[in-house]
DNA sequence: TAAAAGTTTCAGAAATATTTGAAATATAAT
DNA sequence: ATTATATTTCAAATATTTCTGAAACTTTTA
């Protein structure tokens, strides 16, 4: 496979890939192409190259700002902003992986919490309600805990955690 | 908060939060139904409970199968078939994290196998793609590794996870 | 201070994903 | 074999999400 060729098959399917995960495709697009570029990117530039346009641009970048993942990265005598990308990619899977926590566990187990600990009404429905969502409370705590323990460790988080596991 | 206030708002609620994680609402509510039902449901009980089409809870089901977490349960001298689901919480989030493994991150892998093994051209910007898609990959594979070693201890994986971590 | 160069916003258009409902198919009872 | 009961499929309808493009806004330069 030639580079142009691995490169365009690396954006298309990280943006396929990211639908799955429940990410838009120009944000995932948008963040590949940052990572693999040898210097900052404006939005012409971006625009340019996935042929998406500059509303698309300027939206998805607002939201990898948003994510802590892409940054402004200022040029000396240049009016035109450029965009970079954390490119420690521990680091840069520490932060979304915090920040996923952050949007998606924390709601859920905030929820669970409710509706787990209602006054219930002696019925077998209601019983068996507040058993399962207590137990998926309990869980969602743990797999919390986890996540923060990992997580605020953090260089080669990852490969200590790997370590821990087998050992 | 009443029971059946209770029970509306976390069927509601679990299928806003499915969606964030890229699993369509209908399929997370009729599994959070099965969940806190004391009873294996029918087909007609779940379109009555959500208000949805019969078309809809057919293939929704289908799914939850195809992911293994709901079973047919079939009832003697009933013609009707009846669902149930896995109760067991810690063994229900056991399978959905093998199973998203096996649908997300192995797919992520092998395509991050192949990109990052390309040949190169010498160039800055193939050095560059080379040198951060073959990170991801180790990445992904540390982590579809560590997946694979948690889940594939069965009972109590979670909170075994937890005391590994802390100590 | 006005023009230039750039960025952001947002209403409507387009693309995607989900849902419906009715026909086709399957299975069981008579 | 026929009818009754239940399930599955899928094309069309609906709903949701994403994207565009032009106007509004901001900042810099002359």
């Amino acid at each position: 496979m030639e580079y142009n060729e691995a490169k365009e098959k690396f954006i298309n399917a990280w943006g396929s890939l990211a639908t799955q995960w429940g990410i838009n495709r120009a944000m995932a697009q948008i963040h590949a192409l940052l990572l693999i570029s040898t210097q900052p990117l404006c939005v012409e530039d971006i625009m340019e190259e996935l042929q998406i346009s500059r509303g698309n641009v300027s939206m998805n970048l607002r939201q990898l700002m948003d994510w802590g993942i892409v940054y402004k990265d200022v040029k000396f005598g240049e009016r035109r902003e450029y965009f970079n990308t954390q490119k420690d990619i521990q680091e840069l899977a520490r932060i979304i992986v915090t920040e996923r926590s952050k949007r998606e566990i924390q709601p859920t187990i905030r929820l669970l919490q409710e509706v787990s600990s209602i006054k219930g009404n002696g019925s077998p429905e209601s019983n068996e309600f507040k058993k399962i969502t207590s137990e998926m409370y309990e869980m969602a705590k743990a797999a919390d805990d986890i996540v923060n323990k990992v997580v605020t460790q953090k260089s080669n988080w990852l490969t200590s955690l790997l370590i821990k596991i087998l050992r």
